[in-house]
DNA sequence: GGCTTTCGATACACCGATGTATCGAATACA
DNA sequence: TGTATTCGATACATCGGTGTATCGAAAGCC
């Protein structure tokens, strides 16, 4: 029975089994591909046999669920972090610099998270709840952003803060793209900080040149 | 024999089952992912037996390179000829509105199209095919950006007219990663049109409101 | 139209992974 | 510390997919 309605005992045990197996699942997905991942490896990877797993979770897809959930929840924080630190009026460059130093931190989990989109684009299920959590961060952009007019003027081609949010993520997501293919997480930063520069403000700011 | 060195006889009916099996290929790789179908299953869509499949290819991974190739360089061309299509100056707005109302034609190409990415991201000698395949058309892309002076300055951010390709290329993966999870394909053609806007003029554009 | 070559269907042997049922060991609680 | 309970390892039956070898049928060539 991997699903505990009422917790019966407490465990102690179980939680570290079960935080050893997300670990090693976590390694095996990003090296390997969710679908080309079979249980046992996720048990050989852990240390531990597959009783354990079958113990702690019912399929592979609930385990690839909740450790999407955890991690994502994590990533989200750190944003909403580095968007909060400053005062009330929010500076957009600033802003920019700290978000993007943050943001791309693992490739690994990069890969995950798009074996995670290449899911949810299938089952609706998994969609709305992706697009759930997608709204939730795009709103705390927005919030951010809503706070800069005065220090930058937002263009107006994008129009409101939640437009500006949408095109936040939008850029994010085609910079993880180029990323998963180049490797090249410096140049993906900085070009990162490029777009989003273009994208929030009129002004000028420092080009750079590559190849790829 | 998946692979002929030389073509020994010609060869019609082959020519038939291995189209017919790209075509099945496609569309079971769309609904269920590559790395959730079995060989068999291609077979059987397609109406053969493995027998034919292992005499046409030798390997799933063969199958949907092969797969992916094909289709890639169509959709290339496409939009190669909607770029092409005005005088030797290029009236930016105009070519994005073209573009965008080619580009985001079918779902379940950007469904295989997200699989092969993720495929290429673990594999190098994939990844380096691919980002040759994107350097391509961004190529393309900046060759007729560059005929866009005198008509529209680009904003200096991005750097040169390679730049601004780059970010075009960025533009249209944010919004096929919002596609594959929304559906809404009237939307991401709106919108890919404010991001292109936004990002390859200084000037003003039509703003829009949507949930999700 | 006969003959040769190629293509693809059928049959077979072979893992590898799955899920379940059972039992010993670890752990919480008194 | 004793004991009840939970956790996870082992063993088992099973299934689906793989790849190969073989053979009949379709198609090219003269």
């Amino acid at each position: 029975m991997a699903v505990e309605g009422t917790t019966g005992r407490v465990t102690r045990r179980r939680v570290r089994t079960r935080a050893n197996l997300l670990d090693a699942a976590f390694s095996v997905f990003a090296a390997k591909g969710f679908g080309h991942v079979s249980i046992e490896e996720v048990c050989e990877a852990a240390g531990y046999s597959r009783g354990a797993f079958y113990s702690n979770f019912s399929s592979l897809d609930e385990l690839f669920f909740a450790l999407y959930r955890e991690r994502a929840d994590l990533i989200a924080e750190q944003v909403s972090g580095a968007l909060a630190l400053d005062g009330p009026g929010l500076d957009v460059p600033a802003a920019v610099d700290r978000v993007t130093d943050v943001l791309l931190l693992d490739r690994d989990w990069l890969l995950v998270k798009t074996d995670f989109l290449v899911h949810a684009a299938r089952d609706p299920d998994v969609a709305r709840s992706l697009l759930e959590h997608r709204a939730r961060l795009r709103q705390a952009i927005a919030d951010r952003l809503g706070r800069a007019r005065g220090h930058t003027a937002l263009p107006a081609v994008l129009g409101d803060t939640d437009g500006a949010a949408r095109a936040v993520v939008a850029a994010y997501d085609g910079v993880t793209t180029q990323l998963l293919l180049d490797r090249d997480v410096e140049h993906a930063r900085v070009w990162l900080k490029q777009l989003l520069t273009a994208l929030l403000t009129d002004g000028s700011g420092t080009p750079d040149h590559r190849q790829n």
